[in-house]
DNA sequence: CCTCTGCATCGACAGACGTCGATGCTCGTC
DNA sequence: GACGAGCATCGACGTCTGTCGATGCAGAGG
Protein backbone atom coordinates (compact mmCIF):
# COMPACT_ATOMS: atom_id res chain seq x y z
CA UNK A 1 0.00 0.00 0.00
CA UNK A 2 0.86 3.56 -0.62
CA UNK A 3 1.57 5.93 2.03
CA UNK A 4 -1.39 7.65 3.39
CA UNK A 5 0.56 11.55 2.97
CA UNK A 6 0.04 10.85 -0.61
CA UNK A 7 3.05 13.82 -1.98
CA UNK A 8 4.11 14.45 1.68
CA UNK A 9 2.27 18.16 0.40
CA UNK A 10 -0.54 19.90 1.37
CA UNK A 11 -3.88 20.23 -1.25
CA UNK A 12 -2.17 24.01 -2.38
CA UNK A 13 -5.51 26.17 -2.09
CA UNK A 14 -3.42 29.29 -2.92
CA UNK A 15 -2.81 30.61 -6.64
CA UNK A 16 -4.91 32.48 -8.45
CA UNK A 17 -8.51 32.44 -8.82
CA UNK A 18 -10.38 30.70 -11.97
CA UNK A 19 -11.49 34.45 -13.45
CA UNK A 20 -8.20 35.87 -12.74
CA UNK A 21 -6.67 33.56 -14.87
CA UNK A 22 -8.65 33.60 -17.83
CA UNK A 23 -9.02 37.34 -17.70
CA UNK A 24 -5.17 37.36 -17.92
CA UNK A 25 -4.76 34.48 -20.52
CA UNK A 26 -7.03 37.01 -22.67
CA UNK A 27 -4.87 39.65 -22.61
CA UNK A 28 -1.29 37.56 -22.91
CA UNK A 29 -3.42 35.41 -26.11
CA UNK A 30 -3.42 38.96 -28.13
CA UNK A 31 0.55 39.17 -27.38
CA UNK A 32 1.32 35.51 -28.72
CA UNK A 33 1.24 36.04 -32.04
CA UNK A 34 4.41 36.95 -34.44
CA UNK A 35 2.42 39.71 -36.64
CA UNK A 36 1.31 41.02 -33.26
CA UNK A 37 4.58 41.14 -31.68
CA UNK A 38 6.06 42.63 -34.98
CA UNK A 39 3.34 45.22 -34.71
CA UNK A 40 4.29 46.38 -31.20
CA UNK A 41 7.78 46.31 -32.02
CA UNK A 42 7.40 48.24 -35.14
CA UNK A 43 4.91 51.41 -33.45
CA UNK A 44 7.79 51.39 -30.66
CA UNK A 45 10.29 51.90 -32.07
CA UNK A 46 8.78 54.72 -33.77
CA UNK A 47 10.36 58.33 -33.09
CA UNK A 48 6.66 59.09 -31.58
CA UNK A 49 5.57 55.99 -31.07
CA UNK A 50 2.58 56.07 -33.18
CA UNK A 51 1.95 54.82 -36.68
CA UNK A 52 0.08 55.07 -39.67
CA UNK A 53 -1.91 51.78 -40.63
CA UNK A 54 -0.61 52.52 -44.10
CA UNK A 55 3.23 51.51 -43.34
CA UNK A 56 2.48 48.47 -41.10
CA UNK A 57 1.42 46.47 -43.92
CA UNK A 58 4.25 46.19 -45.17
CA UNK A 59 6.85 45.40 -43.37
CA UNK A 60 5.02 42.26 -42.36
CA UNK A 61 4.06 40.62 -45.40
CA UNK A 62 1.17 39.63 -44.99
CA UNK A 63 -2.39 41.35 -46.09
CA UNK A 64 -4.44 44.27 -45.36
CA UNK A 65 -7.21 42.92 -44.15
CA UNK A 66 -4.90 40.73 -41.92
CA UNK A 67 -2.88 43.84 -40.48
CA UNK A 68 -6.38 45.15 -40.13
CA UNK A 69 -7.35 42.54 -38.00
CA UNK A 70 -4.50 42.22 -35.72
CA UNK A 71 -4.31 46.03 -34.78
CA UNK A 72 -7.79 45.44 -33.73
CA UNK A 73 -7.48 42.64 -31.66
CA UNK A 74 -4.12 44.54 -29.97
CA UNK A 75 -6.91 47.78 -29.45
CA UNK A 76 -9.12 45.25 -28.09
CA UNK A 77 -6.63 44.02 -25.60
CA UNK A 78 -6.19 47.42 -24.75
CA UNK A 79 -2.36 47.85 -25.71
CA UNK A 80 -2.61 50.30 -28.92
CA UNK A 81 -4.89 53.50 -29.27
CA UNK A 82 -6.44 54.09 -32.42
CA UNK A 83 -6.86 57.83 -34.17
CA UNK A 84 -7.93 58.26 -37.13
CA UNK A 85 -6.57 61.18 -38.65
CA UNK A 86 -8.60 62.23 -41.83
CA UNK A 87 -8.56 59.06 -43.99
CA UNK A 88 -5.54 57.08 -42.49
CA UNK A 89 -5.59 55.56 -38.90
CA UNK A 90 -2.68 56.05 -36.56
CA UNK A 91 -2.02 53.67 -33.93
CA UNK A 92 0.13 54.46 -30.77
CA UNK A 93 1.22 52.74 -27.97
CA UNK A 94 -1.25 52.82 -24.71
CA UNK A 95 1.26 53.68 -21.86
CA UNK A 96 2.03 51.23 -19.25
CA UNK A 97 -0.70 48.36 -20.97
CA UNK A 98 2.18 46.28 -21.53
CA UNK A 99 4.04 46.37 -18.11
CA UNK A 100 0.26 45.93 -16.45
CA UNK A 101 -0.21 42.71 -18.62
CA UNK A 102 2.97 41.28 -18.22
CA UNK A 103 3.50 42.39 -14.45
CA UNK A 104 0.44 40.05 -13.86
CA UNK A 105 2.36 36.52 -14.57
CA UNK A 106 2.55 34.50 -11.64
CA UNK A 107 6.07 34.70 -10.07
CA UNK A 108 7.41 38.22 -11.78
CA UNK A 109 5.32 40.85 -10.28
CA UNK A 110 6.80 39.65 -6.95
CA UNK A 111 10.45 40.11 -7.99
CA UNK A 112 10.01 43.41 -10.01
CA UNK A 113 11.35 46.36 -8.12
CA UNK A 114 8.50 48.95 -7.47
CA UNK B 1 -4.58 63.40 -55.84
CA UNK B 2 -3.61 62.19 -52.11
CA UNK B 3 -0.08 63.85 -51.69
CA UNK B 4 3.01 61.81 -52.78
CA UNK B 5 4.18 61.75 -49.18
CA UNK B 6 1.88 59.28 -47.97
CA UNK B 7 1.64 59.47 -44.36
CA UNK B 8 4.72 61.62 -44.18
CA UNK B 9 6.66 59.08 -42.00
CA UNK B 10 9.56 56.96 -42.92
CA UNK B 11 8.65 53.01 -44.29
CA UNK B 12 9.40 51.72 -40.53
CA UNK B 13 12.18 49.61 -41.10
CA UNK B 14 12.91 49.01 -37.49
CA UNK B 15 11.54 46.24 -35.18
CA UNK B 16 12.28 42.81 -34.28
CA UNK B 17 12.79 40.33 -37.00
CA UNK B 18 10.54 37.35 -38.03
CA UNK B 19 12.47 34.76 -36.43
CA UNK B 20 12.78 36.56 -33.14
CA UNK B 21 9.05 37.42 -33.24
CA UNK B 22 8.02 33.54 -33.55
CA UNK B 23 10.06 32.64 -31.54
CA UNK B 24 8.97 34.84 -28.41
CA UNK B 25 5.33 34.33 -29.86
CA UNK B 26 5.85 30.64 -29.42
CA UNK B 27 6.60 31.08 -25.40
CA UNK B 28 4.41 33.43 -24.99
CA UNK B 29 1.79 31.02 -26.29
CA UNK B 30 2.94 28.91 -23.43
CA UNK B 31 1.91 31.70 -21.00
CA UNK B 32 -1.69 32.40 -22.88
CA UNK B 33 -3.88 29.81 -21.09
CA UNK B 34 -5.96 30.06 -18.16
CA UNK B 35 -4.90 26.10 -17.08
CA UNK B 36 -1.37 26.44 -17.29
CA UNK B 37 -1.10 30.06 -15.50
CA UNK B 38 -3.35 28.57 -12.96
CA UNK B 39 -1.01 25.34 -12.76
CA UNK B 40 2.31 28.26 -12.77
CA UNK B 41 0.95 30.04 -9.41
CA UNK B 42 -0.19 27.09 -7.60
CA UNK B 43 3.98 25.78 -8.04
CA UNK B 44 4.71 29.39 -7.71
CA UNK B 45 2.82 30.08 -4.22
CA UNK B 46 3.99 26.51 -2.89
CA UNK B 47 6.53 27.19 0.05
CA UNK B 48 9.57 25.19 -1.71
CA UNK B 49 8.36 26.57 -5.32
CA UNK B 50 8.13 22.99 -6.71
CA UNK B 51 4.32 20.68 -6.53
CA UNK B 52 3.56 16.78 -6.77
CA UNK B 53 1.45 16.48 -10.09
CA UNK B 54 -0.96 14.82 -8.08
CA UNK B 55 -1.95 17.76 -6.14
CA UNK B 56 -2.57 19.93 -8.82
CA UNK B 57 -4.73 18.15 -10.51
CA UNK B 58 -7.61 18.66 -8.21
CA UNK B 59 -7.54 22.67 -7.86
CA UNK B 60 -8.34 23.06 -11.85
CA UNK B 61 -10.88 21.07 -12.10
CA UNK B 62 -9.52 19.02 -14.79
CA UNK B 63 -8.92 15.84 -15.86
CA UNK B 64 -5.55 14.24 -15.12
CA UNK B 65 -4.09 13.94 -19.00
CA UNK B 66 -5.34 17.40 -19.47
CA UNK B 67 -2.96 18.52 -16.49
CA UNK B 68 -0.22 16.60 -17.84
CA UNK B 69 -0.51 18.13 -21.71
CA UNK B 70 -0.36 21.39 -19.74
CA UNK B 71 2.95 20.46 -17.35
CA UNK B 72 4.04 19.32 -20.83
CA UNK B 73 3.30 22.73 -22.53
CA UNK B 74 5.54 24.11 -19.70
CA UNK B 75 8.24 22.16 -19.58
CA UNK B 76 8.82 22.20 -23.44
CA UNK B 77 8.71 25.89 -23.45
CA UNK B 78 11.52 25.82 -20.02
CA UNK B 79 9.08 27.46 -17.70
CA UNK B 80 9.15 24.28 -15.31
CA UNK B 81 11.52 21.48 -15.03
CA UNK B 82 10.20 18.02 -14.55
CA UNK B 83 11.80 15.40 -11.18
CA UNK B 84 10.64 12.33 -10.91
CA UNK B 85 10.60 10.88 -7.32
CA UNK B 86 9.41 7.09 -6.92
CA UNK B 87 6.07 7.03 -8.96
CA UNK B 88 5.41 10.79 -8.12
CA UNK B 89 6.44 13.81 -10.38
CA UNK B 90 7.46 17.22 -9.18
CA UNK B 91 7.22 20.49 -10.88
CA UNK B 92 9.36 23.55 -9.97
CA UNK B 93 9.84 26.39 -11.40
CA UNK B 94 12.89 27.57 -13.53
CA UNK B 95 14.27 30.62 -11.85
CA UNK B 96 14.30 33.81 -13.99
CA UNK B 97 12.39 31.93 -16.90
CA UNK B 98 9.42 33.90 -16.59
CA UNK B 99 11.41 36.95 -16.43
CA UNK B 100 13.31 36.44 -19.53
CA UNK B 101 10.33 35.62 -21.23
CA UNK B 102 8.53 38.46 -20.11
CA UNK B 103 11.52 40.68 -20.71
CA UNK B 104 11.88 40.24 -24.54
CA UNK B 105 7.82 41.73 -24.77
CA UNK B 106 8.89 45.27 -27.22
CA UNK B 107 8.45 47.89 -24.85
CA UNK B 108 8.63 46.02 -21.56
CA UNK B 109 12.68 45.41 -21.36
CA UNK B 110 13.67 49.27 -22.79
CA UNK B 111 11.68 50.53 -19.51
CA UNK B 112 12.67 48.36 -16.86
CA UNK B 113 15.51 48.68 -14.59
CA UNK B 114 18.50 46.74 -15.23
C1' DC C 1 -20.95 65.00 -58.13
C1' DC C 2 -18.07 61.41 -59.25
C1' DT C 3 -13.90 58.97 -58.52
C1' DC C 4 -10.17 57.28 -56.16
C1' DT C 5 -7.80 55.93 -51.90
C1' DG C 6 -7.20 54.02 -47.21
C1' DC C 7 -9.17 51.16 -43.87
C1' DA C 8 -12.64 48.11 -41.69
C1' DT C 9 -15.81 44.32 -42.12
C1' DC C 10 -17.60 39.88 -44.07
C1' DG C 11 -17.51 35.04 -45.43
C1' DA C 12 -14.79 31.11 -46.04
C1' DC C 13 -11.18 27.95 -45.38
C1' DA C 14 -7.09 25.31 -43.34
C1' DG C 15 -4.59 24.51 -39.35
C1' DA C 16 -3.71 24.64 -34.42
C1' DC C 17 -5.41 24.09 -29.70
C1' DG C 18 -7.82 22.36 -25.43
C1' DT C 19 -10.25 18.66 -23.68
C1' DC C 20 -11.50 14.02 -22.77
C1' DG C 21 -11.63 8.66 -22.25
C1' DA C 22 -8.84 4.73 -22.98
C1' DT C 23 -4.47 2.70 -22.79
C1' DG C 24 0.40 1.79 -21.55
C1' DC C 25 4.43 2.25 -18.64
C1' DT C 26 7.00 2.45 -14.32
C1' DC C 27 7.36 2.21 -9.81
C1' DG C 28 6.22 0.65 -4.79
C1' DT C 29 3.78 -2.80 -1.98
C1' DC C 30 2.20 -7.24 -0.55
C1' DG D 1 5.63 -12.38 -9.12
C1' DA D 2 1.14 -10.22 -8.98
C1' DC D 3 -1.41 -6.26 -7.93
C1' DG D 4 -2.37 -1.33 -7.58
C1' DA D 5 -1.29 3.59 -8.02
C1' DG D 6 0.63 7.71 -10.37
C1' DC D 7 1.69 9.66 -14.61
C1' DA D 8 2.51 9.98 -19.69
C1' DT D 9 0.91 9.00 -24.23
C1' DC D 10 -2.59 8.09 -27.91
C1' DG D 11 -6.63 8.94 -30.74
C1' DA D 12 -10.60 11.61 -31.39
C1' DC D 13 -13.64 15.45 -31.25
C1' DG D 14 -15.31 20.34 -31.06
C1' DT D 15 -13.74 24.93 -31.06
C1' DC D 16 -10.95 28.77 -31.77
C1' DT D 17 -7.60 31.31 -34.72
C1' DG D 18 -4.85 33.20 -38.57
C1' DT D 19 -5.18 34.03 -43.27
C1' DC D 20 -7.08 35.45 -47.52
C1' DG D 21 -10.14 37.63 -51.37
C1' DA D 22 -14.20 40.34 -51.94
C1' DT D 23 -16.94 43.95 -50.41
C1' DG D 24 -18.48 48.14 -47.92
C1' DC D 25 -17.69 52.70 -46.00
C1' DA D 26 -15.78 57.42 -45.19
C1' DG D 27 -13.01 61.11 -46.61
C1' DA D 28 -10.14 63.90 -50.11
C1' DG D 29 -9.60 65.74 -55.03
C1' DG D 30 -10.81 66.94 -59.48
Amino acid sequence: MLPDASCSAGPLTGGMGAAEATELARVLKALADPARLRLLSLIADSPTAAACACDLTEPLGLSQPTVSHHLKVLVDAGFLDRDKRGVWAWYSLVPGALQRAVAGVPGVAELSPA
